[in-house]
DNA sequence: ATATCTGCAAATGGTTTGCGGAGGA
DNA sequence: TCCTCCGCAAACCATTTGCAGATAT
């Protein structure tokens, strides 16, 4: 049973979409205004079939933040860690040195087979610290 | 304006069902299966209201795992990180040593102020491997 | 006494899915 | 042509919420 893919200009839009939007870390929700730019017609259905089937190959990240009711996306799959700023909201990008690894503290630490994690960290980011 | 908490029943039988199921993790449904055994008139709803307000008070964890479409509940409140088996999709407690610190990692690799973190690993569990 | 909490049931809202038609290979 | 993908809309399902009565203090 083999499972051809086919390469649709909806797949397209919403990867650079994903893209255009890495900073934020978008919803479907905000992936679909995005793409619409481009193709008005596209349904939030189809946005979230793709957005599925990239995260299950591992194409991209969904991130199930804490509190919030919905996935965000991120297309950046390079290893790096999250921050979630309890004042404004914002979902930004956090890079732990190569030497903090920590897959690898999870395998020492463990007799699991470990493959990936997850990690969100929470707080106030700089800016909202500051005021 | 106070807002006086009130010692009922079914908050104290929710506590206790969180804590003998705390090894599965349990999530709402769980949690108030358990209860019913005490209180076979509870709601499902008077569950999640006093989850939510327990959560957001720090006396519990709530969890969300990657491609799970609902929240577990966590009673250990002590520092410890999570492991979920993609094969038998069993939820399990992983102890990092102190020297080990997450948070204090974030905080010397960004400028934010870290308050908690969410870390959860995903991969084969040891029974599951092992076949 | 009275303000909070509960049970009930309806509403909410993100996500999934069935279907018939469109379109990539 | 063939089979996957799309748009549409309804279905799903975990969680929230309004309301009226119950209850803790």
């Amino acid at each position: 049973m083999i499972m051809k893919k086919r390469l649709t200009v909806q797949k397209e839009e919403i990867r650079r979409a994903l893209e255009a939007l890495s900073s934020v870390h978008p919803t479907a929700g905000m992936v679909c205004e995005k793409v619409k730019e481009k193709i008005p017609g596209i349904s939030l259905g189809t946005v979230y079939r793709n957005l599925k089937k990239m995260a299950e190959s591992h194409e991209i990240l969904q991130l199930d933040v804490e509190g919030e009711g919905m996935s965000r996306y991120c297309v950046n799959t390079h290893s790096h860690e999250h921050f979630k700023c309890l004042s404004c909201g914002r979902l930004m990008d956090i890079h732990l040195p190569p030497t903090f690894d920590v897959d690898e503290a999870g395998r020492l630490l463990s007799e699991h087979k470990i493959y990936f994690h997850r990690l969100i960290f929470y707080g106030l980011c700089k800016d909202c610290h500051k005021r």
